[in-house]
DNA sequence: TCTGGGGTCCTAGGACCC
DNA sequence: TCTGGGGTCCTAGGACCC
């Protein structure tokens, strides 16, 4: 989806096309007092000189989305708000909408799997989509049928999206990105050397800056620098399993298969404080926060049926280093209390002299509620617990 | 006043078991 | 003097993605 945050807000606020706008923050920026102040009017109709400013924002978040013309000013995704506002202070911010983007999200997924059943989930805002087995899915390479998607998606939702077609999910990736906004690109096998070959190696999904940087300290820039090392040299440099899916990339080879249905293993809730917190010092805060984190995780757990054994903790310092702590008991739980204790526990096996910038609470190693295992978890969860102690915020 | 939140997967060492 | 070899699970950190 082409920039999917801003795009739902510009169906909401249409006045605002055309204008630098991000998405993101949240917290802090001044966005519910002045859309308040003009409650009176229809949200199309309210002025977009009302509208909050990225110089105006205070606070620690990062840019979800940016606008088209707001990315003209270099502004993009994951970039802290207040260096954005440096290079685009006339923006306007926008708050994230998790409800409505995730409404639009169901539809736009539905619209296709309506089309092309065989979908694979890969986040809020993009799917792989097997073409294989769709009638007419092979007409101009797959063009008709990624015209057919692209139209359906902008009529059921008003939304445009971004489509490339190639014969596997590694190049189509990559060719999602040729035309956008509102494009579509057909990469075939023996377009790999003049399309795929130039472009940056860090277009590979799976490189990142790490790995990026890696490969720059031995000179290989693009895709096709890669392509060109005998494979013996890959593995010499980067291992056998790394080294081998370096080449295969590079060629542009890759086999996974779409994958249309998967468990979760995870679920978690973190938070980045307004200010970094002592846990002495804080310490009534922390607790609060620690609380409020094991009850949302448990909650989340119960919403979507499930339970874990693996219970733990995320501590980011203020100097950016990040600490885990993780422990796992006898049986499966979603229960707040004992996530609570558990990850009270893990507290106190990390450094809490420095200060905090963000906590969190993961509950791993998931099962279904209501799978055999989870039964004989309901019954486990009445056993005794053990003595209630206090942990480290005192709770 | 740099740097969100929710995920997955991989690696590597140690415990433990047969 | 010499101290196997596999396998699994747990934990911590890190890379990466949307």
């Amino acid at each position: 989806m082409d920039a999917f945050f801003a795009s739902v807000e510009l169906l909401r606020y249409p006045q605002l096309r055309g204008l630098p706008v991000v998405i993101g923050g949240g917290r802090r920026s001044v966005d519910d007092a002045v859309l308040q102040a003009h409650a009176d009017l229809p949200l199309s109709e309210i002025p977009a000189a009302a509208f909050p400013l990225l110089r105006d924002y205070v606070g620690r978040g990062v840019i979800t989305t940016a606008t088209y013309p707001a990315r003209q000013f270099g502004v993009g995704s994951a970039m802290g708000m207040m260096k954005a506002a440096k290079l685009c202070p006339q923006a306007i911010v926008l708050p994230v909408d998790f409800d409505e983007v995730r409404r639009f999200s169901r539809l736009f997924k539905s619209t296709i799997a309506e089309i092309a059943p065989v979908v694979e989930d890969r986040g809020i805002d993009e799917v792989y989509i097997d073409f294989t087995d769709v009638p007419g899915g092979q007409r101009e390479g797959g063009r008709v049928l990624a015209r057919l998607i692209q139209r359906a998606i902008f009529e059921r939702t008003g939304l445009t999206c971004s489509l490339g077609v190639a014969p596997n999910k590694l190049v189509a990736k990559m060719a999602s990105e040729f035309n956008k906004p509102n494009g579509i690109s057909i990469v075939y096998e023996a377009d790999i050397a003049s399309k795929i070959w130039p472009l940056p190696a860090r277009k590979i999904n799976g490189i990142g800056p790490k790995t990026d940087a890696r490969l720059a300290g031995l000179h290989l820039h693009t895709i096709g620098d890669i392509a060109a090392q005998p494979l013996d040299w890959l593995i010499d440099n980067f291992g056998s399993g790394t080294g081998q899916w370096l080449h295969d990339a590079a060629w542009g080879r890759d086999d996974r298969p779409v994958v249309t249905e998967s468990e979760p293993v995870s679920m978690s809730r973190e938070t980045t404080f307004e200010r970094d917190l002592h846990a002495v010092r804080d310490r009534a805060e922390l607790g609060e926060v620690f609380t409020q984190l094991c009850l949302q995780v448990a909650a989340d757990l119960q919403r979507k049926g499930y339970a874990g054994k693996t219970i733990g903790i995320k501590l980011r310092y203020d100097d950016f280093r990040t600490a885990t702590r993780d422990s796992t008991i006898e049986y499966a739980t979603a229960d707040a209390a004992t996530i609570r204790r558990v990850a009270g526990q893990c507290l106190k096996r990390v450094d809490l002299g420095r200060r905090l910038r963000l906590l969190g609470v993961r509950v791993g190693k998931l099962v279904k509620a209501g799978a055999a295992d989870a039964t004989a978890t309901a019954v486990r969860v009445q056993e005794p617990q053990p003595a209630w102690t206090p942990d480290l915020f005192g709770q």
